[in-house]
This record gives C-alpha cells, sequence and structure tokens, in this order.
DNA sequence: CGGGATCCAGTTCGATACTG
DNA sequence: CAGTATCGAACTGGATCCCG
C-alpha cells in the first residue's frame, strides 16, 4: 500500500496522500503550534507511539514538509523545523480545526479528557501581558483525577517561555485554581467562561485576586475557542 | 482502532478522526463537487473498493455529514446528500486542495493519469456559456492510451447536465481533440494552456473552428487550477 | 445497472520494552 | 533526550457474489 496510493492526479488527492494518514493531521498541529523537538511533540501526541512518530516525521520530510535543524541554543541536537510548505499547511489546520469547534459535538470531545494535553495547550498560549511583570507561579488542582495527574504548576517570567511542571516546583503558590478537569478543558475550548463557572461554584481561586479577576484575559484559549459550535 | 481513536478534545484531532481516515478526503471531495450516487461516486474514487466506499459512507452519515435522500426524478432511490455541517466541508477541501496545487510537485501528480477520472472531472466543469446553444459534441481522442479507454465523448446539450460517454454515442461530432493524456491532464490542471499545447504541436482540434477557438473557455478546469504551483 | 455483502491476503498500527 | 524493536490486533484492498 506504500506505494501505490489513491493514484490521482487531483491536488486534493495528492496532497491528502501525505495529510490524511493516521495521526498526521495531529501531529501537523503540533509542529504548526510550533514544536520543534521530538519529546516535545510526544507530548502534543502523547497517545502516539515512538515508533509511529518517528516514522511520519520522516514522511514529513520526505514531503518536503518539515527538515531537520539544530535546536536554538543545542547545537549538538536536531529538530524538526517547518519548511515554507509546511508553514503554509497553517490554513488547513485551521479549516478542519474551525469545522471539528463548530460540527463536531461538544460531549464527544468532552469525553476525550487529558489533563496533560490540556495544560501543555495552556502553557502554549498563555498570554502574560495582563499579568504583573514578576514571575507568577499559577497552580491547577484537579481533584477528579488520579493523584499523579491531579497538581500542576505553570511558572510565568518575564521574558521567557512558561513553564509547565507537575511536580512541587517549590515556589510560592500566586494562585491556585481548583475545579474539575472537564469545567477547565470546557472553558480551555470556549464553551463556557471562568466567571459563568466560578459563579456556579465549579471553579475556585484561591490567591491574588488580581490574577484572579484576569483569568479569562491572561488564559489563553484554544485557538478555536472563538468558533461557535452549531450543535450539541 | 475503530473505537479508540485519537482521545484528544482538540477540535483538529476530534474533526480530523472523521475526516483523515483513509480515502476519506477525497470522497469528500466528490460529494462536495456534488455527486449524490453511489455509482457516480464510485468513478470520482474508482480505485476504492465499493465495501469501503459503502463503510466510509456510513461513517458519513453518522458523523452528520452525509443524508440518504431520494435522488431527485427517482424516488425509489435513496442517494447521499450533504447536510449544512456537510457543505460546511468546502472550505476544508478547498484549503487541502489549494496546498496540494501550491506545493505538490507536478511531476508525481502527472504519473497518476487516470483518462476516466480526468473526463468525469471534466465533464462536471465544463462550462457551456461560451458555447452555441445547440446540442455540440466534442469527441477526445488519446492515442497513447489502451483501446478502451482512448476514445470519449462530451455531449453538451442547453439546459442539461453535460453528459459523458466512452463508447460512439452516434452523434455527428463538431469538434474532435486529440492530445495524449498528460497533456490534457496538464492543461485541466492548469499547468499549461491549450493554445500552448496546439503551437508545440501536442494537441489537434479538428472541427468547428469557433468551438476549437474557445476551447480555453469552455474547457472548466480544475477548481485548483487559479493557484499558481511554488514548485517543480 | 445501482448498491451493496462476504471472504481473504497483505499492511499498518498500538502497546510496551529497550538502547545509545 | 531521541529514538528502535517486536508482535498481535485492526484496517485496507481486491475479487467475487448477491439482490431488486
Amino acid at each position: 500500500m506504500a506505494k501505490d496510493r489513491y493514484r490521482q492526479f487531483c491536488p486534493v488527492a495528492m496532497a491528502a496522500e501525505v495529510l490524511c494518514t493516521r495521526w498526521t493531521m495531529v501531529l501537523v498541529r503540533e509542529l504548526v503550534a510550533g514544536s520543534t523537538r521530538f519529546n516535545d511533540l510526544r507530548r502534543g501526541v502523547p497517545r502516539m507511539s515512538p515508533t509511529l512518530l518517528s516514522k511520519r516525521l520522516g514522511e514529513l520530510e520526505a514531503a518536503g514538509i518539515v527538515r531537520r535543524a539544530p535546536i536554538e541554543g543545542e547545537p549538538a541536537h536536531l529538530g524538526y523545523e517547518l519548511t515554507e510548505p509546511g508553514r503554509d499547511l497553517a490554513p488547513v489546520v485551521e479549516a478542519v480545526g474551525m469545522w471539528g469547534q463548530k460540527w463536531v459535538e461538544a460531549e464527544p470531545s468532552l469525553g476525550n479528557l487529558d489533563p496533560g494535553l490540556l495544560m501543555w495547550d495552556m502553557r502554549r498560549n498563555l498570554d502574560p501581558t495582563p499579568m504583573p511583570e514578576i514571575k507568577t507561579v499559577i497552580a491547577f488542582r484537579y481533584p477528579d483525577q488520579p493523584e499523579e495527574r491531579r497538581h500542576w504548576w505553570l511558572i510565568v517570567e518575564p521574558e521567557a517561555e512558561v513553564d509547565l511542571c507537575s511536580i512541587e516546583p517549590g515556589f510560592d503558590v500566586d494562585l491556585d485554581v481548583e475545579t474539575d478537569l472537564r469545567c477547565m478543558t470546557a472553558i480551555w475550548m470556549g464553551l463556557t467562561t471562568v466567571r459563568k463557572e466560578a459563579d456556579r461554584g465549579r471553579l475556585a481561586l484561591t490567591g491574588d485576586p488580581g490574577l484572579a479577576r484576569a483569568m479569562q484575559d491572561w488564559l489563553g484559549l484554544s485557538p478555536f475557542a472563538s468558533q461557535e459550535k452549531r450543535v450539541g
């Protein structure tokens, strides 16, 4: 099957041969979102086996979508970098995601909860602008989750990438967010808001009141949150 | 594998679960292009087994993308009709196709020649506006193709669907087009033009001179022909 | 002819373990 | 950190057959 694929000259078919194999679209989303290291990519597609991830990356490289390039600051390691054709896949990912947000029912999506994925996405989209310009630590607690996936910390420092930990980082916590994973995911997806859920008592904020009030602002939502759902 | 798929709440992943299984994107392209009958769909995805086509249509129905509906004029038969979510996949198909047209090299595409597919697509996009308002028959001959795929006829009648035959329809032919399949496909894809190929002697037009002159106009090109290629 | 169902062989994928 | 190795399970494609 590897050799004879759709055998259609149509560009949709030619593109689908590369893009519409299992996991590829999700992997491309990770790449477009900015991950370049093998293990960072793994965090974005945790259920994909490393074997298959490696294979898919090889296929994307062969298709000219990614290229191996030294990781910034670590010249010894090669990461996976999008080429120009690869970056140009952003509209494809966007179209797929917008369609999904609009037409896939919320219930099945919220059946696929994963705190690691959620926190990894939140880490990426967090907007420090409305936060104080000092190191800020936000703790998330999901009491409905098993012990090892229950506690997470986001560490925001001016002029640096946001850090995500799943083990106590040892710093003072500025804001503590306690909620169930489903609720936090729904907020992230734009299906509800911090205020609504706080008012309903499904989300508790403890600590810096200013930080608590601004949560909806610094919490960057999913890139697709702006698209209204039309179903379920 | 059928039950546990990506297990990600991300809309890209939820959409990809339905759209990015093998053949599905190509099938959706056919549906978006307007085919509704099982056997019309087959002509658009000739290398897909009927078993798999049937299965995929069932999945699309379960996903709310198509619905069974009586075929116009044939109430006894049920066709596959796009629902509103299904019609809303047009931007996704468009994004994928535009990317393919822009970034997939021409050479591999032109290695997937198929006269049946090409003629089926041409039938669909032919624009009768610049043609005389009477029944017009155009014959295509591909001398490089095996006997049974060599001759094709498009029959254009005012106020009717364009008809495609692969057996002599018995009507007078108004224009005869003789070329190789690769050349005709490249024209259809917007990689070259009727005039260029005629000048190079790779395409011969015999019959009604007006019809011949206007060929580039009535020959509707691929929906992606307007996107310039950036590679090979 | 339209619209499938069945069966079989060949691939691909997922889970887990392991290595440089 | 960055991948390979392995093996059973699931999926795909092709051929064939069926039914109204």
